[in-house]
RNA sequence: GGUCGCGUAGCUCAGCUGGAUAGAGCAUCUGCCUUCUAAGCAGACGGUCACAGGUUCGAAUCCUGUCGCGAUCACCA
């Protein structure tokens, strides 16, 4: 049992005893920092129960925890709140009781498994920023989730089909003169995004020369000849015409590699791939089905809709009047094709931006209609934008901040401080490139990790990102110093004798937040929240860092606390580093 | 217009399942490298928690309304 649950039971029992009376529950806190205690009870609320001054009864509740409970060493109170103090030997046996800090916190592997979407580009333009918030957060909630005990399947739906495709390879075919990626010695997502982006070019000069010849901005928009070729392509692709689905795996192929590259660079990966190409038919069948069992219902029109009135939704169209699939469709198709293919899969999580809130709130509500069992544990994990000072990003207008672009950025800044503090003279240059790559890195997945997902992140390219105070590399940094203390100190006996060591304030502070980790862990697992993980390093960082400027760990003639503060560190040291993994982020031994 | 989200220090954000005097970082200003890495530490300055009501012993936190910003309400994906 945990010391708070007996502390909790304890309460019970003196309320109990001392006036009779039941209490339901106890309102534990960490004390703040204000005052001397460690645990606090809540008197207030016993108020309810227990008839009397709160002052007196937590003085009397007090008295009662000091005799019965042995880890508990005095209390105080203040106004209504029991400030409890605990004893040095409680925070030392807990932090002889922990055998691995680096496994320390996490919870073995269940048998259900999770499978979480994230990614999911279109493979007509490279990847953006916000890409890289959106594979950030699902690559960093599928560790945490591991960590608090899931089984995780990583997988993206790739959206290879389309209009917006088609564009691409049409004006590949005009204008490219069958230019290649090795040829160009450019990224293939590159290559392909510069033609999406001379399409909508020539697009809007075949506008602009229809108005002038006294169209209007509608009619130009549909009679443009580009317009109308990309339509036909599409047309040719849907009936299988060989030379256009030749294109198209072309061009795809060249895409996927420049999206390998660019997931390499930024350290995340995936377990299975879906493409839209091969589930945009599958949700039909289930369409049918839906009908049979009245989840859906057909118009006159023979286009089918399922009714959400009563949730407080609207109408909503899941099959067009000609037949064809829409972006519901595809999505009820894929979810079912996702636990047909994976049947342990119990839940599923999609990183999807925050626009699409209106349509996952519609599919779960159409899932869980359908009558599937793990439709009960689906979430959106829904951000909010990445914007940049002039506004949104738009590939069609090369307003973006490219992704591959950034890490270079990332990377160049990390290049320039470290020089200039020159502590890693003696590196290789391979070693000195991969140590800038993992600071950059670290300053940009920190950056936007810490946050909260829902709020919308504006991002200047003008103002780079920090590397002091709450960053990544502050927090790579202590680590890094932590190291070096290990290196210095070699060999320290293990046995320590603890009887009589009295532990100084700070270590106490360390070991508290420490004792920490594990509920953090849980917490931002069922809160889909890496921001929780991120903040929790960042605090224990800071009281290290208090620690290791206040305290001496290595320069003390006393050998049990020299080892006792090298412990210490170690511990800190392997809880950074397992943290900094539930965010994606590398941690050097220098820098 | 309906629905959803956000609004906390000059800036970027914590805190939001109600608890004590609302916390960090950046920026500005003071100190600290002949001792373990100064990407650090110690401190100062900085607040009508958008606004107004309500619930409560207690509200940044919960409820209602108002304002501001954003998203969404397609036989697009």
């Amino acid at each position: 049992m945990s010391l708070s649950n007996t502390i909790e039971t304890q309460i019970k029992t003196a309320v109990q005893k001392l006036y009779g009376a039941n209490l339901e529950s106890v309102e534990l806190q960490p004390t703040r920092k204000d005052f001397e205690g460690d645990v606090t009870a809540v008197v207030f609320p016993m108020l309810r129960v227990v008839k009397g001054n709160p002052v007196q009864i937590g003085e009397a509740i007090g008295n009662y925890l000091v005799k019965n409970v042995l880890e508990i060493e005095k209390f105080n109170v203040v106004q209504g709140f029991l400030n409890i103090v605990l004893s040095d030997s409680y925070y030392l046996d807990f932090f002889n009781s922990v055998e691995d800090f680096s496994s320390f916190g996490k919870v073995p592997q269940g048998t259900k498994a999770l499978m979480v979407e994230y990614s999911s580009p279109n493979t007509n333009k490279p990847l953006h920023l916000g890409h890289v918030r959106n594979v950030l957060l699902g690559y960093s909630v599928s560790e945490i989730e591991k960590a608090a005990g899931k089984k995780v399947y990583k997988t993206q739906i790739i959206n290879d089909r389309g209009i917006h495709i088609c564009k691409s390879m049409l004006a590949w075919e005009k204008f490219g003169n069958g230019e290649t990626p090795d040829a160009a010695d450019l990224k293939g997502d590159k290559l392909v995004g510069n033609y999406y982006v001379k399409f909508d070019k020539e697009y809007k000069k075949q506008i602009e020369e229809l108005k002038a010849e006294g169209k209007t901005e509608e009619e130009a928009k549909v009679q443009a000849p580009l317009i109308n070729e990309a339509q036909e392509m599409l047309r040719k692709w849907e009936a299988g015409d060989e030379e256009t689905v030749s294109l198209w795996n072309k061009m795809n192929g060249w895409v996927y590699k420049g999206f390998e590259e660019t997931y390499k660079s930024i350290g995340v990966d995936f377990d299975f791939y879906y493409y839209e190409s091969d589930t945009y038919l599958l949700g039909k069948d289930i369409i049918e089905e839906g009908i049979k069992k009245d989840v859906f219902f057909m118009k006159d029109d023979g286009s089918v809709w399922c009714d959400l009135t009563e949730d407080g939704l609207d109408e909503k169209l899941v099959l067009r009047s000609d037949g064809t699939a829409v972006y519901m469709t595809q999505d009820i198709g894929t979810a079912v094709q996702r636990v047909k293919d994976h049947p342990d899969v119990g839940g599923m999580i999609y990183t999807v931006g925050n626009e699409q809130d209106y349509h996952f709130k519609v599919l779960f509500l159409i899932l869980k209609k359908l009558g599937y069992t793990w439709a009960e544990n689906l979430f959106h994990l829904s951000y909010g934008m990445v914007d940049l000072p002039s506004g949104k990003m738009k590939s069609r207008e090369g307003t973006v901040v490219d992704a591959d672009d950034l890490i270079a950025q990332m990377t160049d800044t990390a290049r320039t401080i470290s020089e200039e503090l020159g502590k890693i003279d003696d590196f290789s240059q391979d070693e000195k490139e991969s140590l800038y790559r993992m600071i950059g890195l670290g300053a940009l997945k920190y950056y936007i990790l810490k946050v909260d997902p829902k709020k919308r992140i504006l991002f200047n390219p003008e103002e780079s990102v920090d590397f002091q105070g709450n960053t990544g590399p502050f927090i790579q940094y202590t680590y890094a110093r932590i190291q070096s203390i290990l290196r210095k100190a070699g060999e320290i006996s293990t046995a320590l004798d603890l009887a009589s060591f009295k532990i100084h304030p700070k270590e106490k502070e360390l070991i508290k937040i420490i004792q920490q980790y594990p509920d953090t862990i849980q917490l931002a697992a069922e809160n889909y929240s890496p921001a929780l993980i991120a903040n929790y390093t960042y605090d224990l960082v800071k009281e290290f860092n208090s620690f290791y400027q206040n305290v001496p760990i290595l320069a003390t003639d006393n050998e049990t606390e020299k080892a006792f503060r090298v412990k210490l560190s170690e511990a800190v040291a392997e809880i950074i580093k397992s943290a900094f993994k539930l965010l994606g982020i590398d941690v050097p031994e220098r820098m």
